[in-house]
DNA sequence: AGCGTCTGATCATCATACAATCTGGTCGCC
DNA sequence: GGCGACCAGATTGTATGATGATCAGACGCT
């Protein structure tokens, strides 16, 4: 199916399998992934609803290469959107919820301390985050900017000292919406992302410079 | 080309046309516009992406309905948005785009005055405050949740005595940007969609009622 | 009436073909 | 030798016909 080599590909450039700037023929893709050039394209054409590619007309497709000032506005956007999501969660969310968001919380806090990989955790997190805020339209808006920045996420991941000052922010979080302060909550969300954002930037800054 | 059918159809979904939940079927597409199957999919696969229409494996593809609960949730998202809008307008927005501002304000009120629409000048006013933001994934992210709540501006531009109301608050967010107030500013905008929420909702409630 | 089946409509995918466009290099001219 | 026109290859854009899959509803059987 479509959805499949559509996810494929999806992957493939999030985990850097191709280049950033990187050309994708559609002839090449076609034997790669064993599908008609029509399904390719169609896939092609959902990456670049999507911006993890970009299409120039009649030149063909790109991988999408996030620049300085994009990643910047982009984190921008993103703050004020998560800022909403911790403000509807300590709005609308049930016990129950709260009591995820917890459980998420000390799930990363665990695989931390082991040094594991805590990426999947974080994303349950956000789930979690989402799912009690009761916005699906929110959801979607900031999972289609989370595509766009997974390459950064990428980066960041991999500073040193970044995961453990990361959870001291989603602590924060998970306190303010423990004392149901909805204000606390927006500003411990945005803060957050801008720290992220401040490290995606500075690793983005490294890496062009090397 | 593939962009001008797009565009015939998107305009057509916006203006009615085309009634929300109407099956769209392929061929009879092809021979409306024109253009081959291929373009007619690719074309609605873009607007699938755009959230104007709504796409069904095996069975088609529907013009997108606003639920209610759909509408107050983007309508949620977008004064979020727009209130960071006005916030990056008041930093980061030039003089002369302070200028352009007040002027798109004037004409709006010029036309008001003599009841003519007023619509294509909002979109202008806007252009000028994301223009001034400097803040271009911004603007795209609510360039598309726009698309989706255009059904609803298009009732609740109907209301009598909303046209009066949205001016005011619209100068209000221009007062604000004049004194400077990055606060002020995030929170007039935030207003001003939430008051154009609260009409267009009422608006869809009416339109289900009857 | 209830149930399974069959049929028609429609989408999904594919293979192929051809035109339009871009790229890069070559050739001829100065 | 340098410069521009032109040509060939590559790639995309569009079109077309065919085939399989899937769904909704009609139909007939019990």
């Amino acid at each position: 199916m479509r959805a499949q080599v559509l996810d494929n590909l999806r992957q493939a450039i999030i985990e850097r399998q191709f280049a950033p700037g990187q050309r994708l023929i559609e002839r090449e893709l076609v034997e790669l992934t064993g599908v008609s050039r029509t399904s390719v394209r169609e896939a092609l054409r959902e990456l670049a609803a999507e911006g993890l590619v970009t299409a120039v007309p009649n030149k063909g497709t790109v991988v999408a290469s996030v620049s300085a000032e994009e990643a910047r506005q982009l984190y921008e956007v993103r703050s004020a959107l998560e800022a909403l999501a911790g403000r509807l969660f300590v709005q609308n969310a049930s016990q129950a919820q709260h009591a995820a968001l917890v459980r998420a919380l000390q799930r990363i806090e665990k695989l931390a301390a082991k040094g594991a990989p805590v990426l999947a955790a974080k994303d349950a997190f956000y789930d979690v985050l989402f799912e009690g805020g009761g916005n699906d339209a929110l959801r979607s808006v900031v999972a289609g900017l989370h595509a766009r920045v997974s390459l950064l996420r990428w980066l960041s991941l991999s500073v040193p000292g970044r995961p453990v000052e990361s959870i001291g922010e989603l602590r924060a979080i998970v306190d303010a919406v423990l004392a149901n302060d909805a204000d606390a909550a927006a500003r411990a969300c945005s803060r957050h992302v801008e720290a992220a954002g401040r490290v995606g930037l500075q690793a983005l800054a490294a890496q062009d410079g090397t």
